[in-house]
DNA sequence: TTTCGCATGTGCAATATTGCACACCGCCGG
DNA sequence: CCGGCGGTGTGCAATATTGCACATGCGAAA
């Protein structure tokens, strides 16, 4: 199944849209702020988190190539209600958000390739409430495997993201998180290069319950 | 903002559509069938649930009315990965494969309809990963909230529904759900009704911690 | 009425998780 | 060269959670 491209559908609209770089470690998109347009990922990986409370951070999903981002700009007026961080350099297209919905009430091919993704995104978010029935361990072992297919074209890709934001995302701590990921290591399913970019082996996709 | 009601676009629709009408119980929608049919919830409450491993099963969430579920059939030919069971006595109008990819394809209006029904999913999701970095009190708190105001119109409705399904649907065991639902009815912020259903009080909305 | 078959209320030991604390490292700026 | 600083590896006591087991209550079927 071929999914139209977004910048088929962008081509010809010229006012609206723009082209960022943004290198690691830059916000794109801070909760609080008005949403004002929405992102498509072009290349890297961004991290969605929210604050929770007295500094409490939850990382609600990495999003890569293809991906969309944002999303508030599209719905209502209100605040962003979580932040977008570059996790690698990236580049971002940004969509204003009168154009966005112009285009999602208008052009009926941009409205089919915007369901399509948005089908697509609510089956990974139902994947990741249901990890919430799993352990850490397991939780973290799908995320990594997750979060290394992000690019899906070709083998995984190597990761660059801190045990603290691996904790946030999958809901647990940092000390679990190096336990976990060290037993990972023993085991071959994981190791890191020597730039500290974490490469997930296919072996982890099948890799069975242990004691850690 | 008013959305396009669902029943405007399917006017004028004859064939592909069929508007059933299940008991409490039943199963809508069954893991591992072809998904033929998109379902629209006219009027009641569902399950959406998915068998893991060894019988254990994961209550992935549930649908009202005005709510789709059973969005495989949008995607491919693939079987279905979850299983939609009437909580309580529903009206359902199955929309057939064919009809809800030709309407997508074609009607604007109904694409614009489900891409906003698609964004208000995609924030309940991404509400529910958020918890999963809450003690499992709170997700039991935060998820009687969310079902009982399912029926977005008019005040919080009585619930029916077993501990085993709020502890598949928290990711917690029953024990446990038993144990915080007391806590919840003794400070007076659930009850039962005669029938045996449960009655969410809005006070439980602001309900802070205590140890249980 | 009696008897199952659910669903719920409770208790408890075995485990798992949390929340710190502290040591080590590599890198960068002064 | 010497601090910091951020990120990681470990250990540990206080808590929370799991997985049972068993009693009770209640309604449907016999």
């Amino acid at each position: 199944m071929k999914t139209l491209d977004l910048k088929q559908v962008l081509n010809g609209q010229s006012a609206g849209q723009t082209r960022k770089t943004y290198s690691a470690g830059e916000t794109i998109a801070q909760q609080g702020e008005a949403a004002a347009a929405l992102f498509y990922i072009e290349r890297g990986q961004v991290a969605v988190s929210v604050v929770l409370h007295a500094g409490k951070e939850a990382i609600v999903g990495v999003r890569g190539p293809g991906d969309f981002f944002g999303l508030r700009a599209l719905l209502g007026g209100g605040p962003r209600r979580a932040s977008g961080i570059a996790l690698t350099d990236c580049i971002i297209i940004h969509i204003e958000k009168s154009l966005a919905t112009r285009l999602l009430q208008e052009r009926l091919e941009f409205a089919g390739m915007f369901n399509d993704y948005l089908l697509r995104q609510h089956l990974r978010d139902l994947k990741r409430i249901i990890s919430q029935s799993y352990p850490a361990k397991e939780r973290l072992r799908q995320t990594l495997i997750e979060i290394s297919n992000l690019s899906a074209s070709g083998p995984a890709q190597p990761i660059k993201i801190t045990q603290t934001m691996l904790a946030n995302l999958v809901g647990t701590t940092r000390s679990r998180v190096s336990l976990f990921m060290n037993n990972f290591r023993r085991r071959g399913l994981v190791e890191y290069d020597r730039a500290g970019m974490l490469i997930v082996r296919k072996t982890l996709d099948k890799a069975l319950q242990s004691r850690e």
